[in-house]
DNA sequence: CCTGAACCGGACTGAAGAGTCCGCTTACGT
DNA sequence: ACGTAAGCGGACTCTTCAGTCCGGTTCAGG
C-alpha cells in the first residue's frame, strides 16, 4: 500500500503541483474541481488521495511550514534574542508573502500538526526577546503571531513590508 | 409606493432587528434564512425588501457608519491633530468592537456609499496628524485604516485593546 | 500476453445558500 | 363590510462545492 503504481504517483504529483498553483492563486477558496482541472485529472482522483480538502491544503503548505520551522530553529541559536526575533519575523514574512495565497492557507490550517510545533518554537523566540528587553512585555507570544499575521494578510499587494514595519515598531519595548 | 402598509412596516423593523442580531452574532456569514427565522417571517419577505444580501447588510451597518462619521467630524474640530487622531482611533475601535460581527460586516462592505465619505474624513484626520508630526510619515491614510482594522479583526475576543495599543504605538512618529 | 488488482473519471448525492414566483391572506379606503 | 391592492410565506430554481461510488481502464507481475 505504501508503494503507488507509477501512474498513480504521476497523478499525485500533478495534483500537488496543481493544488499549489491553485491555492497560491486563490487561497484556500480554490475549489477541488479547480485543482482537478488544472491537474488534468478527474475530481474523484483528487478526493481519493486527499479525503478532505484540508488534507490537500495541508499537503501543499507542509513544505512552507517546514521551512518556517527551520528558520525558527536558526533564530533560537542566535545569541542576540532581540535581533533574532526581528530577523526571524522578517524572514518568515518574506517567505509567506512570496505566495500570499499560500499564506492564507497557512492561516486557514491554524492547528495542524506542524503548526503546533512551529507555534512552540515561535513562542520561545518571542519569550527570549521579551526577556532580553527587546520586545514589549505586555503581549503574549501568540499575540505577536496574530499581529504580524494580520498585518501581512491585510496589506494590499506589494505593501506588506511597510505594514510589517509598523507592527514590529509597535512591538519594540 | 413610499408608504408601506402597517404590517409591512412592522415586518421591516422586525427584519432589521433580526438582521442586526444575526450579523452581530455571525458576521456577514449569517444566512438570510437565519435572519428570516429570527424575525419570524418568511425568507421571501426578507428578499423582497432587500433584493440582495448586501443591501440588507448595508442597511444594518448604516447607523454604525453614521456614528463613525460623527466621531470623525468631531475629531476634525480638535486643535490637537495628534491627540485627535489617537482618540478617534480608540473611539472607533470601541464602537466597532462593541459588536465584532458588525465590524466584520463593515469590512465586508468595503466600498459602499457612506464608507467612501468616511474614508475621506479619516484620510484628513490622518494627514493632519502626520503633518503635526504625531504619526509617522511613511504610511498612507489608507494604510492606517487597514492596519487598525486588521488588529481589531485578528484579536481574540476581549484582547483587542492590547492589539490596538501595539499598532498605534507603531504608528507614532 | 494475460489477468487481477490498482487506479481512473465522472456521474451522483447531499448540503447550503441566494434569489424568484405565485396562490393565499390581510390591511384599509371607501 | 367589502373589494382590491399590497403584502406574505414558503416552495421552487439555480448554483456551488465537498465527498462517494462504481463501471471501465491501465499497469505490472507471472
Amino acid at each position: 500500500m505504501t508503494e503507488l503504481r507509477a501512474d498513480a504517483r504521476r497523478n499525485l504529483e500533478r495534483v500537488l503541483d496543481a493544488a499549489t498553483e491553485a491555492f497560491a492563486a486563490s487561497g484556500p477558496d480554490a475549489s477541488i474541481d479547480d485543482v482537478a482541472r488544472l491537474a488534468g485529472v478527474g475530481h474523484g482522483t483528487v478526493c481519493r488521495r486527499f479525503p478532505t480538502k484540508d488534507d490537500l491544503i495541508y499537503a501543499v503548505i507542509e513544505r512552507h511550514v517546514a521551512q518556517m520551522q527551520a528558520m525558527a530553529r536558526e533564530a533560537l541559536e542566535s545569541d542576540d534574542p532581540g535581533e533574532a526575533f526581528f530577523d526571524f519575523a522578517r524572514q518568515v514574512a518574506e517567505l509567506s508573502m512570496s505566495a500570499p495565497g499560500l499564506h492564507r492557507c497557512v492561516v486557514h490550517c491554524g492547528d495542524k500538526p506542524g503548526a503546533a510545533e512551529l507555534d512552540r518554537l515561535v513562542a520561545t523566540i518571542v519569550s527570549r526577546a521579551q526577556h532580553a528587553g527587546a520586545v514589549r512585555a505586555d503581549v503574549e507570544p501568540v499575540d505577536v503571531q496574530l499581529l504580524v499575521r494580520s498585518a501581512l494578510t491585510s496589506a494590499p499587494a506589494g505593501q506588506w513590508r511597510r505594514y510589517l514595519d509598523v507592527v514590529l515598531d509597535g512591538l519594540r519595548a
